[in-house]
DNA sequence: TCTGGGGTCCTAGGACCC
DNA sequence: TCTGGGGTCCTAGGACCC
């Protein structure tokens, strides 16, 4: 019996998003830059050329970093936190409204290069993707670099790649040597590189879990690989358990999903203040009409439809219902969608302010792939 | 000066069907 | 007259990821 030991890469652009805005705006090198807020971000060119650029310190709203450089985060500037304490912590920080549409640009630009390596690559999300090297020759360290060079030479950006055994581990691998890094894992590295990492690095072990474990004496990987089964079960259930014992000793046997179909899509507002149910339901009912209307036109655009429409509302208190509802037929209208959501509405108790308004469908198919409309059934009259 | 927006997957109870 | 079991769909919530 012979098992074919697996190569595969995980890829990570290096602080992507601010990465992306270094290359537009050169002057910004080397200081410490932040991605989030609104259009008011965006720097003002003055007669004589130069630029001036947006202080952390004048933001004002409810935003969140989306990306920061290396020395915005020497400040403990990180993604995922809220605008306003960043200011706290770098008020002089420059700050930069988000532009996904260059992101999406550069995105596409580093994908294409890595595909003309292998097409065995699987997408995760705008600036990260593993990709399966097995059936490539060559040695680990030479593809990883080759590749990395490619990406730098069509996009002027940087990467960083771990070549291992599998997902978990390229994932983990990809962080250890960050930026523009290039890893190489073996099952032998794995006491002496991984078991050390804290237990929320893992991909999969967020804040509750990593919590959890550590309440229960778990900090590191290391403490994970030695813990008795009984206590993980009793703790987090027979699958989970399962699952944190495999990936404390690196064992992960997902395959490299090169293609995938979408389950939902969505659309989100936080309104810039909390808004009340009814002395301000002419905002919120536009809101919502918008939100529908968004929607309908992602599905369309995508050719998709779908039969689960749902909503979402966040309270002044940041509690978060959701409703839903099937519908006998997938639709990608925008008023079926919003008559549908209405009816999901009505069955949440307006009784605080809300601060975010949501919808989403979900169930979807392709819109080529329907069958064609049932024909309208005769009422069958009851029979004596 | 708390906490975005777009997703996936899992769990769990109840309905409903065979 | 006392209580099957398996399967799937629907709904709500929550953890987690980028």
């Amino acid at each position: 019996m012979s098992v074919t030991v697996r190569r595969i890469a995980h890829l990570d652009m290096d602080a992507f998003y601010a990465s992306v805005e270094l290359l537009r705006y050169p002057e910004l090198r080397g200081k410490a830059v932040v991605i989030g807020g609104g259009r008011n971000a965006a720097p003002e060119t003055l007669a004589d050329g130069t630029r001036r650029f947006a202080r952390l310190k004048d933001y004002a709203g409810r935003g969140v970093v989306t990306t920061s450089t290396y020395e915005a985060r020497a400040f403990g500037v990180f993604s995922a936190m809220g605008m306003m304490k960043a200011a706290q912590l770098a008020p002089d920080a420059i700050l930069l409204p988000t532009d996904f549409d260059s992101y999406r640009h550069y995105s596409r630009l580093f994908k294409a290069e890595v595909a003309k390596f292998t097409t065995r690559i699987e997408d995760r999300g705008i600036d990260e993707i593993y990709i399966d090297l097995t059936d490539l020759p060559g040695g680990a360290a030479d593809i990883g670099a080759r590749i990395k060079q490619a990406v730098r030479a069509a996009t002027g950006l940087t990467c960083s790649i771990c070549v291992a055994p599998n997902k978990l581990l390229a994932k983990i691998g990809s962080e250890l040597d960050k930026p523009d890094g290039l890893t190489i894992l073996t099952p032998d590295d794995i006491p002496s590189r991984i078991w050390p990492l804290a237990a929320r690095t893992i991909n999969g072990i967020g804040p509750k879990a990593s919590e959890r474990l550590a309440t229960l004496g778990i900090n590191t990987v290391g403490d994970l690989a030695h813990a008795a089964p009984d206590l993980l079960q009793s703790n987090f259930g027979l699958k989970y358990a399962t699952w944190l014992t495999h990936v404390a000793q690196g064992v992960d046997e997902r395959p490299v999903v090169v293609e995938s179909e979408p389950k939902s899509m969505s659309r989100e507002t936080t309104f810039e203040r909390d808004l009340h149910p009814r002395h301000d339901r002419p905002a919120l009912s536009e809101s919502f009409t918008r939100l529908c209307v968004r929607v309908a036109e992602d599905l369309q655009r995508k050719g998709y439809v779908g039969h689960t429409i749902g909503i979402k509302l966040r309270f002044d208190d940041f509690s978060t219902v959701t409703r839903d509802l099937t519908l006998p037929v997938a639709t990608s209208d925008g008023a079926a969608i919003r008559r549908a959501a209405t009816e999901c509405l009505k069955r949440v108790a307006l009784s605080r302010k809300l601060r975010l308004l949501g919808v989403r469908v979900s169930g979807l198919s392709l819109a080529s792939e329907q069958a064609p409309p049932l024909p309208v059934q005769a009422e069958l009259p009851f029979t004596a």
